[in-house]
DNA sequence: TATTAAATATACTGATTGGTCTATTTTGAA
DNA sequence: TTCAAAATAGACCAATCAGTATATTTAATA
């Protein structure tokens, strides 16, 4: 049942890949940065790609999947974490910018992976597209939790907003450099949470 | 003082090539797109361009100076035609909402190619971004001008707010391709004019 | 230890990249 | 009509691109 030794080995060059081709692709770019630099800082062969990825354009398929499933356990990790139970859920959702504000200050932020990789693959029914898209459905959806717990009026119309209000401060922190952004979202959220919860 | 001909004849190819630049970048992206194809599709020399930038860096420079300089026109003109000046101004910051709206209709929409040119090149010193944080201030200095016309408690926060919601809307909407952004921004935006008008 | 499959390194492909060079044609002004 | 500047076409460059082929080494299992 457990994996085999051989399984093992196959997936640790993969998946070191992996995190370099993430890392490298969120710094830089998609498009900007080539399959040759990916493997000699992962250190791995050429062939391990194209062995576990049909195309350059499947590991960035992969990459993202994988980063949207961290995101959303930071997401899940952070909320837990700033507020405690006791605190009305109406204050996680502004936990969310504090959380949102720290990984902005932080010295590799660049922006949003997904916003990035949509905007690199415009086609709406491409697949790097669409699995970006597929992970603003499971923001919206966390959002959604939290506002139906808070107990808000329109809970969904009200998620929608809190997602606006976090892509937008996130887009201008990475176009504008301006950390302040967080900071701006989290008070239009609160005037939005007075009015709609 | 008139342009003489010579000067005309330059800037005629020129021109074209910087509108079939800024087309093709704006659909499939700036590092996607080559030189070649640029050229044959606005049917230029080649020289045409190097005759005019010193490099492709340079030339999505130039698209990104006009770029700027036709939205803010954009915007001026349709913040003025939507709302007849016996209107509150409050509804003006409403109106752009519908002019977005609008915007993300149109079949060519894919995004905003300021926050697509910063994500390329993220380098925050890179002339690139630089030209596309540039837009930013000029799009926060021209929300300004309404939020104080309208005589917002604070200008420059509501300002600040308008923005957050109309790039998260412009941003959601290419990701996602939901026209129904600009209208959940327009709802969100309402309630912080009641707040802070 | 023998076997076998996977991961490796590396050479290679053809296509495309951004950019240069030059010879030729077009053009507007004198 | 002459002349000089500028726009043209297109050959050309080295570098890089994504992807393939293959021979070799590594390592887990039986």
């Amino acid at each position: 049942m457990a994996e085999t030794g051989r399984q093992t080995r196959r997936r640790r060059g993969y998946e070191k890949l992996l995190r370099t081709a993430r890392r490298l692709f969120y710094q830089r770019g998609f498009h900007a940065v080539g399959i040759s630099e990916i493997i000699a800082e992962a250190g791995v062969a050429r062939m391990t790609l194209y062995n576990n990825a049909a195309s350059k354009e499947v590991l960035i398929e992969a990459v993202i999947e994988g980063a949207s499933n961290d995101v959303m356990a930071w997401l899940e990790r952070g909320a837990a974490s700033i507020a405690e139970p006791t605190l009305p859920p109406g204050q996680r959702l502004l936990a969310l910018f504090d959380l949102f504000e720290a990984w902005f200050s932080e010295p590799e932020f660049q922006g949003c992976i997904f916003a990035k990789a949509a905007a690199e693959f415009p086609a709406q029914d491409h697949p790097v597209h669409l699995a970006a898209a597929r992970h603003k459905r499971r923001l919206l959806e966390f959002l959604e939790d939290i506002t139906t717990d808070a107990g808000a009026r329109q809970p969904a119309m009200l998620a929608e907003h809190m997602l606006l209000l976090l892509e937008g401060a996130t887009a201008l922190a990475q176009q504008t450099g301006a950390l302040i952004a967080a900071r701006r979202g989290r008070r239009a959220a609160e005037q939005l949470l007075v009015a709609g919860l």
